[in-house]
DNA sequence: CAACTTAAGTTAAACGTTTATATTTTTGAC
DNA sequence: GTCAAAAATATAAACGTTTAACTTAAGTTG
């Protein structure tokens, strides 16, 4: 088998010197389109693909977008919902028809995150990092904005300076789920919500807060908890707070793990769904249709922000402006059951 | 801020030659131990990091692992249990401390995965690569092993040539799930397995047949269905053959998302588990005791074929052989229910 | 101590690109 | 047909690394 060929081969089948082969195939316009086009050919006929390293080395560019996720260690093979595993789905499949590929980054903690993030930076492993799972101020942000380096975050902060960020409408989930649930008559309403650091749980609680406050409704911070988004979180938080003096009559999940585990408590301690309590969630996956009994949710397929963080990554890597790609998808609410409670 | 510092910088700081910073850095012998503490020392303290690009041109090791994922786009959102995504965890996770990284390689279907392979392979675009879903007689497979490229995949295949592979033992748990059910007195056991070309969907069919020849019991083609593994596709499976004559009394699913389905199936036609039929299924995840009700399942960790997926591509790079490097993981059999019908 | 071996470094070339600078060719005006 | 300007192409250096080939110094041997 011959060897690759490179731009020096297909200098010598058409004669011309490497420097206009290069510049031909990077479309400059100082070379003739007679000339281009036999380049074009001749490197088409050969099956020709450019050395990524050999332009990295020369310009610096690595073709490579770091995506860094953050992996709390003991909950590795917990179901955390969609996680953020899916998440490179769509990214990828945006980048697919480009030359850019996407780097699996994983810390096990949001000071590691940091670290390799840092690293990325300095040593230019990456021409843009994608980051979920951000913080109000989130030291990772901060550095990479004052580094100039090319970034998306899924996920908003509360830093002054914008960046590029997709994420989803967090007030507006919050305030038509749980007016939808006042509405249909509850009083106490359990808020089952990432962990606070996180910028869409502090998002979330203060939306909740505003609705029972426009509601005049007290807020009762016993019905918050934080914690990893997992069924057994769930189920644990249902068993809490089933035990109150005045238990809540409906729990509002941040993610379709949680409500699972709300309603594998329900089935534990033989509550029935809608006439003990309701639960209603967020859900990624539409797989919430599922559960027994399905219940409402708002619903972002989590193909939708993936490939918009991938398409804002292409453009901030044209020298598109971070504060223009910013972007909120608003849920859809499915209705799968009254959340009514009759007794 | 000073430019990243490489190996001039060293060599210029040290007064070493540039050839004899590169051997101390890679632990060569023909460096006095005096000197290449020297160099590691000065190293160290200019914070210095390889650059890998420049190593790439050089020797043409990449330092990236292709992950191939092969995605059929139809059900993008919809749940495939834990799917390949999380794989990438166990993988990177077993990597991290060495200078490789994940890359990910996504296809829409088995033709795509093809090509893409091919050009990895051809233009040398990573140093290994990961494949799971694997066919009985792959042809991607046979292409790597052709070229010799290393590769590790998730499933086995009936290639003759011996390759490096992780899987979980199908036949064992086929036997022991389906013998399980058998003793509980079910004479009518419906499977819902993957796409039929993949080899896993085969072992699993081969040894269900087999198990029900032990016990004497008939084959019937109908209560078997093969599909993407999605709670949609139990759901729909078990809507169907509820409807048989002589439907089934258990149902043996190839993942927790399609046990889901059928417990979904299961709540929509008011059918009890226990009394009417039985789920059992194999679960990743361990989300099967959330469920409504809980069922019994043989549970296999993901994380633990992941990790061993990432030891054996660092075990291939250095030059071990393919043969050794096969691994069959035996999933627990966790007991939820009794699985016996009761009336 | 001459002759040879070994050890520890150095020099220089190479990997595949891009790009500043230099050179050649073409074009257009007269 | 000449000449200058513009356009097209060529030359050569550089990016950071490794490594074959070479040099020099230090042992070793008889």
């Amino acid at each position: 088998m011959s060897p690759r060929p490179t731009i020096k081969t297909i200098a010598k089948e058409t004669g011309l010197s490497t420097a206009t082969v290069s510049k031909a195939l990077n479309g400059s316009p100082q070379v003739r389109p007679n000339t281009r086009d036999k380049i074009l050919d001749v490197a088409k006929k050969l099956g020709y693909e450019m050395n990524l390293s050999g332009v990295q080395l020369r310009t610096g560019k690595t073709h490579q977008i770091a995506m860094i996720t953050v992996i709390s260690s003991p909950h590795d093979d917990e179901w955390g919902g969609v996680g953020y595993a899916q998440l490179v789905y769509g990214v990828s499949d945006v980048l697919a028809d480009t030359p850019y590929r996407v780097v699996q980054y994983q810390a096990s903690s949001y000071d590691e995150s940091l670290e390799i993030i840092q690293r990325i930076v300095a040593n230019r492993k990456a021409d843009g990092i994608i980051l979920p799972g951000t913080r109000a101020r989130d030291a990772r942000v901060e550095y990479m904005q004052q580094q100039d380096f090319p970034f998306v975050t899924y996920g908003m902060t509360e830093l002054e300076r914008p960046h590029a960020y997709v994420d989803t409408h967090n007030q507006r989930i919050v305030s038509i789920c749980v007016e939808r649930l006042i509405a249909k008559g509850h009083r106490r309403i359990a808020m089952l919500n990432a962990d606070s650091v996180l910028m869409y749980s502090h998002d979330r609680e203060r939306a909740y807060r505003h609705s029972l406050d426009a509601a005049g409704l007290p807020f009762d911070p016993s019905l918050i908890a934080n914690g990893e988004l997992t069924p057994g979180f769930g189920r644990e938080q249902f068993f809490e707070m089933s035990m109150f003096d005045d238990p809540p009559t409906a729990y509002f999940c941040a993610n379709e793990a949680t409500a699972m585990g709300v309603l594998s408590g329900f089935h534990v301690r033989g509550y029935e769904h809608g006439r003990d309590a309701v639960v209603i969630a967020t859900d990624d996956l539409n797989v919430s249709q599922y559960f027994s009994p399905p219940i409402t949710t708002c619903y972002l397929p989590i193909s939708k922000p993936s490939q918009a963080l991938g398409e804002f990554m292409l453009n901030l890597l044209n020298g598109e402006a971070p504060e223009k790609l910013q972007k909120l998808f608003v849920p859809d609410l499915i209705e799968r059951s009254s959340d009514e409670l009759h007794s």
